[in-house]
DNA sequence: TCGTTAAATTAGGTATACCTAATATTAATA
DNA sequence: TATTAATATTAGGTATACCTAATTTAACGA
């Protein structure tokens, strides 16, 4: 018997604020406000605003013309929002037959509607999935994130063999590009050729070699398998 | 592949006016809007504020002092709302293992944050149920209702075996207590005894004699069976 | 050290959706 | 017909979350 008690107090605007304010803390910290009106799509002003609301309601730090860090409670609110969201996701996906590039903009918005408990019978009936359809880690109850390591094609010496752990874009374009290709998490590949001076990436795909951009390679992560299983 | 296409338009506040508009119309018309304030729990001049802007947008038709009339545009975007909330409820009851009397909160979240894609998929996975787990219709995809003859417990005569079609009321209490007696849609009962002045109703349900005051007996919707099967 | 520029903030304004207090209308009652 | 009571609306205000335009700050090179 799920209680399904409301959870939010947080609106969607700060959810999302956290959300994307984690995510680039990723790849710099403290995290400029330029950088969230960007990911967010919103003016500077916009984000500066709502940077005060949060750093007074204690979701994040803001030292003024150098950026943002979110603390603890922020970072449990936006670790609480990653789940939700790729718990939707994967639910998405295996019980409702949407396309891994579909899922995304769902997810968005129910992760803001979702109860603690849908979220939780949800995962309960995925079996607690650690990765969501694009091989995103999803955070635990607890909070904890597996952290797996892996290498962009870009960056895979010719010659491997390989398993795609991971697609790190939302553009539908993109992931059914890559779809087309057989390239999602889980496939295994053979390294042919890598041209420089971003130059394309030739990779075996089952008996197909097929040939990629720089920018693509750049968005599949891999992890080299033992041996090569591909000739 | 569904597409997953966003659908608003309509602000999550605009939606349950409608849906609160269409259901009072259904009691009495035109709707009064103090009886909409009550229904959603607002001060009667927010509602007369929101009325002119949802007029304004052809959604309603408002003789001031009078009352409010849904326009087709209106009743159509109710009906919608409607029919993702009892498919909501439905599929979490269903799909997910969730309680009669738990549903209701998380759907009337949900409901503004799914897309028409993913309760269309809901609905194909239930098989296009034409009744939720209160017994209430689910208007079809097309805006039909289904019409269902049913009388309240409080006007079967006695020594007559019933199947309940309905119960009229989202509180978790009344809904449980009332799970407790048996009493949820497709049960069937025999009406033992009825007292007047809005007295108590005794009931058989299964091999229990059951004594229900007026006012919950009234939540209970019925339809005479053919024959008496319970002696 | 003094501009110049890029980044960030402040100033001022809009839309939505609430609220309370004051006023207006309607309809029933005396 | 004139009150009166119930119902509804208008007036005026708040909070959230956006926007553009103007200003401030920080960092860097001349
Ligand atoms: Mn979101
Ligand atoms: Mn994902
Ligand atoms: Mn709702
Ligand atoms: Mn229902």
């Amino acid at each position: 018997m799920p209680q399904v008690g409301a959870r939010p107090a947080l609106s969607r605007s700060v959810e999302d604020y956290l959300k994307a304010i984690y995510r680039l803390a990723l790849q710099a910290s403290p995290v400029a406000t330029s950088d969230i009106a960007q990911a967010l799509d919103l003016s500077a002003p916009s984000v500066s605003g709502m940077v005060k609301r949060l750093s007074e309601q204690g979701l994040l730090e803001h030292v003024p013309y150098k950026g943002v860090e979110l603390t603890d409670r922020g970072r449990r609110a936006a670790l609480g929002m990653l789940r939700r969201h790729r718990i939707l996701e994967t639910y998405l996906v295996e019980k409702l037959g949407f396309t891994w590039d579909s899922v995304h903009p769902e997810a968005e918005r129910l992760e803001h509607a979702a109860s603690e408990s849908l979220i939780e019978r949800m995962a309960l009936t995925l079996g607690n999935p650690a990765f969501d359809p694009h091989g995103d880690p999803i955070p635990q109850a607890d909070g904890s994130v597996a952290e797996v390591e892996s290498m962009p094609l870009t960056e895979i010496p010719p010659n491997s063999t390989v398993e795609i752990l991971r697609v790190v874009t939302s553009e539908p374009k993109r992931l059914r590009y890559l779809a087309e290709f057989g390239l999602t998490p889980g496939s295994i590949l053979y390294l042919v050729d890598r041209q420089p001076f971003h130059g394309p990436v030739t990779v075996r795909v089952g008996r197909k070699d097929r040939v990629l951009g720089h920018e693509m390679a750049a968005l599949v992560l891999c992890r080299p398998t033992d041996g090569d299983q591909i000739a």
